[in-house]
DNA sequence: TGTAATGTTTACCAGTCGGTCAAATTATCC
DNA sequence: GGATAATTTGACCGACTGGTAAACATTACA
């Protein structure tokens, strides 16, 4: 009797392992390029290799396929936030922020389109995720960031707008890539424009949150 | 005889023009949720109230209707950077884009949306424009603020990435609208969002390009 | 080694997809 | 008002969609 489908039984097998992590890979893949609804399982099972039917034998539907992807990235890639420091000095603590956002878009662009695409759509599969645990953790970080406002160490700012700046403007670098590439044109289109791109934001950010000098 | 399938006779019929727009509009509606693929021709006969068959007889096929919006609304997507004049105050020449690219994020998502999905999807359908005239544009701009940074009117800077993070930023609240509102919360989604977020970035690019004092 | 559980495939289904066609309806202009 | 062109519709097509059923193959384990 083939049941399992994953899960129902208490301990994975090796080969489940294998080719959940097979099929994820695949999705990712694909959803991160046509989004929810403009990928198909076919897609999917071709760049897997393997047959339809079989990938519905590991994940009974599309919709399970997906969530299962967000699940597993979502965690990830909430990290270098969560790793943002309240103890540690505030310039540093936002230049290494910056740094880890861009060599995520560098390194898991992928990733990066996967929840652009969904959110994009209008979150309809992450909208709980946004509300939950998302909204929760910036929360804690915005306070962070107001407390040092207040505290004469960076300059006032509103620190949502400040997280959300942060977010898309290293986001860009994978969302946007091939509108990246398109504008620098072929011979500035090396992976070096990471490099300059962590320079400039880096400038921007720290140079325009120094605190005045009293007017 | 009905060959005509809009343009083939000299002048449009006034019934083309309404029932091109109508459908554009309804296109818009639809492709800016759901990208091109994930997007039917149902779905926008549905909104526009006209059967499908109708529709493809003012286009020919669902690409020709892409394309038609997506050149429809180009030309206007870039009239803020083409506004951008050389001559002004660098200031307030990078606060007024800043200013008015945020207009049209709150004015028109539907437009920045149609766009960031058909990027994200690696732009099957409009490299050329990212290429020929997008690039042209950028590169002229480009030009324009190097030169302000040699007369040390600003900071020296990226220009290219200086207008990417601008992009981006503004762009981030049509794109990202669910994902700002979910962690802003109820209290603060009131359309303020929009002037803070103006506030904060008008702050972060004046401040982060003005010319440092020579240390 | 036998056998039960697990994994894979072929064939298939009903619904949807982009698109066609011919017939019917409406607008235009003399 | 009638002829002619422009517009709209319903019926339909083959390809593809997400998903199922059952037969078949493989693995794990006593």
């Amino acid at each position: 009797m083939a049941i399992p489908r994953a899960a129902k039984t208490q301990r994975r097998t090796r080969i489940q392992e294998e080719k959940e992590e097979k099929i994820l890979e695949a999705a990712l893949d694909v959803f991160s390029v046509s989004g929810f609804r403009g990928s198909t399982i076919d897609q999917i099972a071709d760049v897997a290799g393997m047959s339809k039917p079989n990938l519905l034998y590991y994940f009974r539907t599309k919709e399970a396929m997906h969530r299962a992807l967000i699940d597993r990235v979502l965690f990830t890639w909430l990290e270098p936030l969560r790793a943002f420091d309240a103890n540690g000095n505030p310039e540093s603590e936002i230049r290494s922020y910056i740094r880890r956002k861009l060599e995520m878009a560098r390194d898991f662009p992928r990733e990066s389109r996967l929840f652009a695409n969904e959110v994009l759509q209008g979150a309809p599969h992450i909208e709980d995720e946004l509300k939950g645990p998302l909204k929760d953790l910036v929360d804690e970080k915005a306070e962070v960031i107001k407390s040092w406002a207040k505290a004469g160490k960076i300059a006032k700012c509103d620190p949502y707008h400040l997280i959300f700046s942060i977010w898309s403007t290293t986001q860009h670098y994978a969302d946007f890539d091939v509108q990246v590439l398109a504008v620098l044109g072929q011979e500035q289109a090396g992976s070096g424009r990471f490099e300059d791109a962590a320079r400039f934001l880096e400038q921007l950010f720290i140079d325009g949150l120094r605190v005045k000098p009293a007017s």
